[in-house]
DNA sequence: ATCATGTTTCGGAGGTGACCGTAACATCGG
DNA sequence: CCGATGTTACGGTCACCTCCGAAACATGAT
């Protein structure tokens, strides 16, 4: 058993609200530095620093030195899903009168963003639903399956699974994640992250500053609607 | 986005030891009267109820009055599934000289166990490396497939997966969960859940006094050799 | 009705931990 | 070398929250 000391050691560091905020912000899989945790967490930079050190001495976040600059991110994928869960249980805590839609700001975080290291919002949830119908991946609450069609579209595209359809059947298990803006599954786990690293990669998204929010490009509305035959409201 | 207030609430909630360790007491997914729970926590009871009011208020716990008891458990299985992602991390933050093997009374947990709604220990790994070798089921780290000769067996024993098979291709998504004493993966999720209260029902599996362990009965050993050919050592 | 068991409420004592000044410490660019 | 930016260390204050004793409250057994 893992020891109820450690469990509530983790749990502790991540129920703090400073400290939470933080471990939010770092969500959308990119790395900051303290300064801007600092901010997100509404303390002093002297205060962020000793959290930081915390969480990292802990294992949930990992630090790369980069010149002046120190970034910190999540430390593991397992990590990213600890939160989610965590997030999953808020969600079905929250209180009616308070909006889910609250202000343009969160307009461009329900279209599309980053959910640690894959995309969710409607963009997200569109992929998913166009897999899904064109019979390419089949997604149930618990799990979701990227049938061979649906390895072979991705490949066609550059992106290979990284050896995961080894051989034998080219199909690929992953997990879904519950969109908290859709309230439906989207996908995650490494096949999330290849197909959200792509779009990076050709340009058909790109971030917005200082928001988790992904902004379409021009480009890849042509190529979302070219190979997916989606759009993105 | 889940407020940050409502995320820290709730790991709050449960990064207290005492709660903590009332809550890994429930996830062997029984329902316990507050003065167990007291005793789990190593608090008094009038403790142990002041948390529990908050536990329940919160929604990660509820309640169900039986004459004069009132026995509690995980408010669902989101609650299960937040706190495995805890001990996930948790787990990976073991300190090396901190044996994981201690003494008899883990030995009965490792043979096999209750995890939330499913089983675990090796009788757990067992069950599901006998469905992957069999090519009745897929099992990768994100997720796992019951494949249709594995749903025509657990058919074939009574258990249906209640609808999940509904009409066309008779395969079951499912969710794997990563065992702690075996550091490999057994069924979850609702088939996990369903083969769990199957060995329940049919008397195969009894629960040992004061522990998330379970026995094997006589008749469970003969049905699991015969059924799926395991013997748990 | 009376007792016993289990549970909740109340109030006060105690301890832990977050927070911010101030200040020292790295590191890079000029 | 020196200034700017960013990070860490220290000390004191303050608020929150846990904990238990005592006592009231339910419910079922005698």
């Amino acid at each position: 058993m893992v020891s109820t000391a450690a469990f509530a050691e983790i749990a502790t560091l991540a129920g703090e609200p400073a400290r939470a905020a933080m471990l939010q912000a770092l969500m959308d899989g990119r790395a900051m530095t303290a300064g801007e945790l600092a901010r997100a967490g509404g303390v002093t930079p002297q205060t962020a620093s000793g959290h930081l050190a915390r969480l990292t001495e802990a294992g949930l976040v990992a630090v790369e030195k980069q010149g002046r600059h120190r970034y910190h991110r999540l430390a593991s994928r397992a990590v990213a899903q600890m939160m989610e869960g965590i997030m999953q249980v808020a969600a079905t805590r929250a209180v009616p009168g308070h909006r889910l839609t609250v202000g343009p700001r969160d307009a461009a975080l329900r279209r599309a963003r980053t959910c640690y290291d894959h995309l969710a919002g409607r963009l997200g949830v569109a992929l998913a639903d166009m897999l899904v119908e064109a019979g390419h991946a089949e997604i149930e609450p618990e799990a979701a399956t990227l049938m061979p069609s649906g390895v072979d579209l991705l490949a066609s595209l550059g992106i290979d699974l990284a050896g995961r359809t080894a051989g034998r059947r080219a199909r690929v298990l992953c997990r879904p994640c519950l969109d908290w803006s859709e309230r439906r599954p989207h996908l995650a786990g490494a096949v999330g992250a290849a197909l959200c690293s792509h779009c990076f990669a050709e340009g058909w998204i790109r971030r917005i500053e200082g928001s988790r929010a992904v902004a379409v490009t021009r480009k890849g509305e042509e190529a979302l609607r070219r190979h997916f035959g989606i759009v993105v409201t």
